[in-house]
DNA sequence: GGCCGGATCAGCCAAAAGGCTGAGAGACCA
DNA sequence: TGGTCTCTCAGCCTTTTGGCTGATCCGGCC
């Protein structure tokens, strides 16, 4: 039988010959392409047709690797993809997942992990983290926890270093009210000010 | 003549492997030992008092980067470390150069630059990755904008959330000498409150 | 129709943050 | 030696923020 092939796609040349090299040491997986953007992800996937890509989220520049997620799923819906990453942030999960990709590791997994990770995805099979498993669970586990639209509205000016007058003019409501949502937004943060919202935030969600 | 011997610090596998097989290219760099974390960092210098320690800055736990190279030149300020890390983070590159750096590259660097990074190091020359020369370049052209290490150090524990009094506990100094650093830090970043520092500081400076 | 969640607003009070001035200690440098 | 920079601290005052309670309005939903 032959070995699963797979194209990694990270822009940090010392990741890809890390994985590289951790991969090779195992006989049934052979990296049989590399790529440092998303752009050239694209095209080596359709020169190699890899079982697996493993993927970077954070592209130094050009596309992001949501966005090429989406288009290698767009391409061929059998494409299996898992994303190695640094962060476990909410956002880039729930985003790539919606993306379609099949699993989401951490950068500092244990190499068993990652290798029954790549075994997994090419029979369908998600494999994640512990950490970001955990995040998904928290989840669904406490929809009380999720920001209505308004107060995401707010939570996303509130990142821009607004004070709560301007928040109101901006957002055409009153001091009052703007108070009443920041209450909402720290109890489902879990923070007790507006400093620890805005950290968390943009920690937790992406925002920048 | 013998090889120059390297102690890689990083908290992921991938990357000290990849950067492991990328040094080992070269006939007269020996990577001697590796360590995941700030503390192992000076068990692993005692044991192999290696010519060179090339660290990573975030360290998922324990001891972060900085801490570690102060500590690592408090017992030998003949120590050659260089930083390689993720983000070029005014901040990041201040506290290191401050902590005692020789030198500070960023992951996507060539694989020469690295090289050369090494090889200066132990020479006691310092190198550093273009876009970070850049930020310096361009606070010694604004010294009215330089935050000083205190203050960058200040502004990094500012983005995750503290309030003064934590800030103060955290640094041992008073909750006064906080709000002295804070506005000297407003001034500079030209804001008004600490959101909006935590904003800039956030976006200006890759900090999360 | 009644219930509920989301969005809106008010008032009151305590805590936190920010603006300002002034000042001492230590390092570094000309 | 004197000047400059950094870090440290204090007091005073104003503004902002946060905690709490209670209230209205509207749109879905059973």
């Amino acid at each position: 039988m032959s070995a699963i092939t797979v194209l990694l796609v990270d822009d940090h040349l010392v990741v890809r010959s890390g994985l590289k090299a951790l991969l090779g040491t195992q006989p049934d997986i052979e990296v049989v392409a590399e790529a440092s953007s998303g752009e050239e992800a694209l095209t080596a996937v359709e020169e190699h047709s890899p079982a697996v890509v493993v993927m970077d989220l954070a592209m130094g520049t050009g596309m992001d690797g949501i966005e090429a997620i989406r288009k290698l799923r767009e391409r061929n819906r059998r494409q299996a993809v898992l994303v190695f990453t640094t962060y476990d942030s909410d956002a880039d999960i729930v985003r790539a997942v919606d993306a379609g990709a099949m699993g989401y590791l951490l950068k500092d997994a244990a190499p068993e992990e990652i290798f029954a990770a790549v075994r997994g995805a090419v029979q369908g099979k998600s494999v994640m983290s512990a950490p970001v498993a955990s995040r998904l669970f928290q989840q669904l586990r406490n929809p009380d926890e999720v920001l209505t639209p308004r107060e995401a509205e707010l939570l996303s000016l509130l990142t821009e270093g607004l004070s709560n007058r301007e928040l109101g003019q901006r957002l055409f409501i009153s001091e009052a009210t703007v108070k009443t949502h920041l209450a909402h937004i720290y109890a489902k943060l879990g923070v007790e000010t507006r400093a620890a919202a805005i950290a968390t935030a943009i920690r937790r969600e992406g925002m920048r």
